[in-house]
DNA sequence: TGTACATCAGTGAACGCGCGTTCACTGATGTAC
DNA sequence: TGTACATCAGTGAACGCGCGTTCACTGATGTAC
């Protein structure tokens, strides 16, 4: 190819990771070969390992991306309650549902993460801590660590709930699954449903 | 090999499929390879298609027969609410964590089966009923339906969190969110922790 | 300014291996005569 | 009772294919002279 600036290669590697994220939720993690990862990023199979030692390599940055993204995501909501409160409609609603690919990688591959290397779970790990307690702060700006229990039990309800509601064969059955996870969601919120 | 009686083909295929959830719950769907389940079979992978169609019709057999199990550990609990809280302390305990071979098929499989084939999700999404419906009328026995909001909740929430302390790499991390969990899952049912 | 060279991100063919699946065959038994 | 045959669960080699990984090579560019 050519000569490139000093930030090109960084930038290959940020889109192999971006385009690998939602090959991963699609497709799970073993569903995703190396070939189509690559295919996705615009590039061919060879390219792969001067961006990465392996497969695991790139698992382990994709789940620390994808979950910095999220964490992102949940702080640039509307301050406060309001906030999360949003979110939480945003995750359980039939769009989320319906497109994995560009969604939570939790509810995607959070059993998968469990079969992975040291590393990919350490970055797991990380990462989720950091969503916990951006959620805790919310919940409770002036004392989030009071929160944190509530703030597990939201985090675990709605994953399970969207896992769920995928899982399930009959579009009525998981319908209600994410109208009767949106009613557990708020109550353990102390929060009202909307109109 | 010899001639058997008429329950001896019937018998070998129980046997796969048992052996199969193991093996599935541990290494995943896609990670597990017809030759391995069939050696653990204590068989070749050839009498594979003798018993099955393809992978995927094991896999929904192996998906309806570990489901249709749960429900029946459910149901052997001790009566009404008592059995159910005995069940929960059970289900979110470090044994199991660490144990998920023997474990429940959900938390070990659930974003798995979102993506398998619709014969599979079906088998799911009956399995599921029928252990929903078998833990509300242990909440609620005169009105199972006035409990199956609080149901849905308790079954996604217990669900997200095993898998949320299987792939966490801190263990200290994982104990909490067990705990967390137990907490959170017992309020939701409306009881007081046990000493 | 013009030519020769070094750089290095990316190519694409090839490696051995395990995948899901197929199939000709085996061999211990029950049955027929 | 003794022999020939039909049955059929299970064997094990082979199919084409995609897996993760390696590597000799390409070719557009920046640099040296």
């Amino acid at each position: 190819m050519a000569r490139y600036g000093t930030e090109h290669k960084e930038e290959t590697r940020r889109r192999i990771i971006e385009t690998a994220g939602r090959r991963f939720k699609q497709d799970g993690i073993d569903g995703s070969g190396v070939a189509t990862l690559m295919k996705d990023a615009g590039l061919t199979n060879g390219a792969f390992y001067a961006h990465f030692g392996s497969k695991e390599d790139l698992v382990a940055a994709v789940v620390a991306a994808e979950l910095h993204t999220q964490a992102e995501n949940i702080a640039a909501a509307a301050p406060g309650r309001t906030g999360l409160v949003d979110v939480v409609y945003e995750y359980l609603s039939p769009q989320h549902r319906d497109n994995p690919n560009v969604g939570c990688p939790s509810a995607a591959l959070l059993d998968e993460v469990g079969r992975c290397a040291e590393g990919t779970k350490r970055a797991y790990t990380d990462g989720a801590e950091a969503i916990i307690q951006e959620m805790a702060t919310r919940l409770a700006p002036e004392d989030p660590r009071s929160a944190r229990a509530t703030t597990i039990g939201l985090y675990t309800m709605l994953v399970g709930t969207m896992q769920l509601a995928r899982a399930v064969a009959d579009r009525e059955l998981s319908d209600e699954i994410l109208a009767q996870g949106l009613r557990n969601a708020l109550a353990l919120m102390g929060e009202q449903p909307r109109g």
